[in-house]
Order: structure tokens, then sequence, then C-alpha cells
RNA sequence: GGCGCGGUAGCCAAGUGGUAAGGCACGGGUCUGCAAAACCCUUAUUCGUCGGUUCGAUUCCGACCCGCGCCUCCA
């Protein structure tokens, strides 16, 4: 079996068949930037990350934008609060976000792009639409008509006939005609950040802009939308309800959503005091790989309880993946390869594709790396594991590490170069074999100190830097 | 009230109508001048509860209990 996808759409996993050939064309909806970034969010990115790579890993050509919302109600209040403009305002958490995404290893999408930079498109869209009929006016404001467009609640799959009882409905907009109407459109309000427009003086709804940068930049029909949970309603369903009223096209085929995580079973919110961004994390001593792997490790589409203890078991898990290569290019081995092997290697790299072709099912795929390392280390315990089969398991490491990406370290070098770390560990070897060990455990300590670690082994002394 | 997700070992977590992956932690061991590091082994007769279907269910069906999300800004 293929690649395939849970669609969110027809709430089934679908084989992906993009429209295009290798080109798959993909949208996801990227940060607000009024914050820094926190571990929710980059769960998700993470999820998309995987996404990408995982498509690229199967020989597809990206075309991927995300966008950045550096316009919106949290925003225009933050930055008058801090008495800034607007873009002074957004720059300092767009750069940040650009920084944190890095750090987390997260490839740039092909493309992206800012809702400022676009309004005159918005514009464009919005009389579309009222060309279209699915708009009225109402004190300034534009707002989109539910009532014209039938399928909406297609992708939420919410049922709006008739309103249930109990369900929440905001009082205070009567400027609109019904309840689930949208603004398209924003009236200016008094000292707020405006653009004066045919449609007047204003500024665009929240998610006019992904309606049209995604059809700007990819066309009128997407291949994969993707984007938080939390996003199918309202978002989504309105990114859908505008791009179809406006293209008469569908917008998208595959909807991807990513699931949130929890913090020790508890949502995650500043008031609990269990909020986390990643600069947070790396203050406490924990590395953006390891945040890497425990956002990657569950699969998307589950919720991923986070705790402190998991965090630190990933680490040691991509300690051991490390160990584990550094082994498999410093150990002795034999001449040859032993076929025995060369099909293990052959049967986990199955393994792994197969997961995650599977919807992504890293949690499989991972399980398939480790089942291979474990029984690999055996192998070269046993002497069974011959030289060309380390070259075999090299090779799926990196296939691995295409996709999860752990096991370079990112610590900083320290102030050791590989040369003066070389010289201190021949100057030990020199005092163990003329039994000096106090001056060798003297080195072996300074060495630590600074970070790098003396292993011995039966093959020789190695070191890693920690 | 509507829609949806989940409850598997101390923790995280995969999975299937045929008898429970993997990771972390704990414990044990190998190696070693001692250590460290590394590596290996061990850990669920059992998959929220109660019924049903079946030769057989953790996996299908029903009921119930518990936790969570969305329906309003939210990754």
């Amino acid at each position: 079996m293929g690649l395939r996808f849970y669609n969110t759409l027809t709430q089934s996993v679908e084989d992906f068949v993009p429209a295009n050939g290798n080109e798959v064309r993909m949208y996801t909806c990227g940060p607000t930037v009024y914050n820094f970034v926190h571990i929710g969010n980059l769960r998700t990115f993470t999820f998309q990350d995987i996404l990408r790579r995982w498509l690229q890993y199967r020989g597809y050509q990206l075309n991927h934008v995300m966008n950045i919302t550096d316009v919106d109600d949290k925003i225009i209040r933050n930055a008058s609060k801090e008495g800034k403009s607007l873009q002074e305002y957004t720059e300092v958490y767009t750069q940040a976000f650009l920084e944190d995404t890095g750090k987390m290893r997260l490839q740039r999408p092909e493309r992206m792009v800012k809702a400022t930079e676009h309004i005159t498109e918005m514009v464009d869209a919005i009389q579309t639409l009222a060309h279209n009929g699915f708009t009225y006016e109402s004190e300034g404001s534009t707002y989109y008509r539910i009532s014209k467009f039938p399928e909406y609640g297609k992708l939420s799959h919410i049922h709006f006939d008739g309103m249930k009882a109990g369900a929440r409905v905001d009082v205070d907009e009567y400027d609109k005609e019904s309840a689930q109407d949208f603004v398209l459109w924003k009236a200016k309000k008094p000292g707020e950040v405006s653009w004066d427009t045919a449609i007047g003086d204003g500024r665009p709804g929240w998610h006019i802009e992904c309606s049209v940068m995604a059809m700007k930049y990819l066309g009128s029909t997407l291949d994969i939308h993707a984007g938080g949970i939390d996003l199918v309603f309202p978002h989504h369903e309105n990114e859908i309800a505008q791009s179809e009223a406006i293209s008469g096209k569908p917008f998208a085929k595959y909807w991807l959503h990513s699931e949130h995580l929890n913090i020790d079973m508890q949502k995650m919110s500043k008031s609990l005091g269990n909020f986390y961004t990643l600069r947070d994390l790396v203050g406490m001593g924990y590395s953006p790989e390891a945040l890497r792997y425990t956002l990657a490790a569950v699969p998307y589409r589950k919720k991923l309880n986070f705790t402190m203890e998991g965090l630190a078991g990933s680490q040691t898990s991509i300690d051991r993946l490390r160990n584990y290569k550094l082994r498999l290019e410093t150990d002795k081995l034999g001449a040859g390869a032993n076929a025995e092997f060369t099909k293990r290697a052959a049967d986990a790299l199955a393994a792994f594709e197969t997961a995650l072709d599977d919807d992504l099912n890293t949690a499989e795929a991972l399980a398939a790396v480790f089942e291979y390392v474990r029984d690999t280390n055996s192998a070269m315990d046993s002497g069974a594991f011959l030289a060309d089969n380390a070259k075999e398991a090299l090779a799926f490491l990196e296939k691995f590490d295409a996709v999860f990406d752990v096991l370079k370290p990112s610590v900083a070098e320290g102030a050791l170069g590989d040369a003066e770390i070389d010289a201190k560990v021949a100057e030990r070897t020199a005092a163990k074999k003329a039994r000096n060990f106090q001056l060798a455990d003297q080195i072996r300590n300074e060495l630590l100190e600074l970070g790098v670690v003396i292993e011995d082994t039966k093959d020789g002394v190695r070191w890693k830097r920690k």
C-alpha cells in the first residue's frame, strides 16, 4: 500500500494522489505573531515538518505556502499597549518564530507570506464575493452570509439547521444577520490600524487572508491543507466557504489536522502555570532535538501528554541512537557482510517506510528503528555483524534522520577542538599504559568538565561531546 | 444539548478477530585499573467496567464509568 492520510473532510483514511503528478501544493496555517511560539504550536509545526519530509522522501516536489498572520485583535491590542507600530511589534515575533523553528530543525516552506502584504488581494476577493452575492454590509463592515453556502459545515461536520439547545451564540453581535455569519472586513475603530480601500476604511477579518494567499500562490484547489485541530472550526470551514464561493471549485482535497498536546494530562494554559515555550525548555537545559523528538514520536492525530520525564526520556533515546551511530563508525568489525543482517536492514527499512506511509505512524516507525538497533548492537558484541553491515546500518540511519532529524547534536562545540581532544585522549591512554591512573583520571575529569566524555571500549578509546 | 477523540505495564505509547511493538524509568548483568560511558537481559496471562457475537476479542456490537477537545479567540 502506498502513502495515505486521514482526511478530516471525509473522516476516513485515503490514498494520497496529488492533482499534478509529483507536485504537492500545500498550504498550512502559520503563526499569529503576537508572542513566542509555545510547544503546542510547535507540535503542529513539527507535524507539518514530518509531513513535508515524508512527502519529499517519497519523491514528491513540494510547493508549500505558510502564512504569517501579522494583523489581528491581539496584535493590535499588544502593539498599542507597548506603543509600537504594527510592523515594529510583529517583526520581533516573526524573527523569533524563524529562530525557534530553525532550532527545531523545521524546514522552511517554499514560501512564507504575510497578511498585511496582501490587503489588495483580500479586498479584490471580498468584492468578488459581493459580486457573487455572498456578502452584506452592516455598519461599515462586510459579512459573509452563511445561508448562501449550503455546504457550510461539511469540513467540521457541524449541522447548523436549527440551533441546538445549549449552543452558545454571540448575543452582542447584533449587527450580523445570523449568528454563524462571519466578518470579512472590519470597519475601522478609532485609534486602530486600518486600510482605506474600495470596501471602506478598515482591516481584514481573520479568515480571508488564508483563502486569498493560498489561491494566489497555489491555485484554486490545493492538494493538502493542514493545521491544528482547533482550526477546523471556524477557520478552515470559513476558508472553504470563502474560497469555493469565489472559485466555484473545491478548495482543498486533503485536510490534515494535528491533535493538541496536554501537559501532565491538563490543558496547557498560562493560568495553570504549565505554559512552555521552546525558550523556556532550553533555559531549563533541554535540547531542541529532545523537544522535536518528543513532539514527533507520538502520531499526530493522538493527543500528546507532555511531561518533563518524557522530555528527558527523549534525550536519552536520541543519545542512544547517536551512540549507536558512533559505534558503527568506530568499532573494528570483520570484513564483508553477514547476509542475515543485510536482510534485517532491508526489513527494518521496509517497516519504517510502511509505518510512515500509514498516515505518518511515527511511533511504529521508531519501533522499527529501535528493534534493529538492539539486534545489531548485540550482533556487534558477538562479532556476527560485519563492516559492510555497518554501512547498511549507517545508510538506514541516514534515511531515518532525513525524517526525524535528531542525530546531529546542536550543542556548541565548546572550548576544545577535535585535535586538542584527540591529543588529550592520547595523553590519557599513555598514562594508563604507564599505569599512572591518577594522571589518567585527572585528564578524564578535565575533559568531562569541558563536556567531553571518554569511553573505553574493547576496540579502544573513543570520545564524544556531551 | 450537538459533534468528535481517548482510556493498553511506574511513565510515554504501537497494534491486531488467533492469543500484547517500541521508548523511558526501575532491577539484574557484561565490559573496566576503578569508574564512567556503552551495550545486553528482565518487567502486562493482560489491554476502563459489564454484557453480547464468535471456536476464539484488547481488537466487532451494546450499555455504563472516567478523561479530553470543538460548538467563542486558540496549534
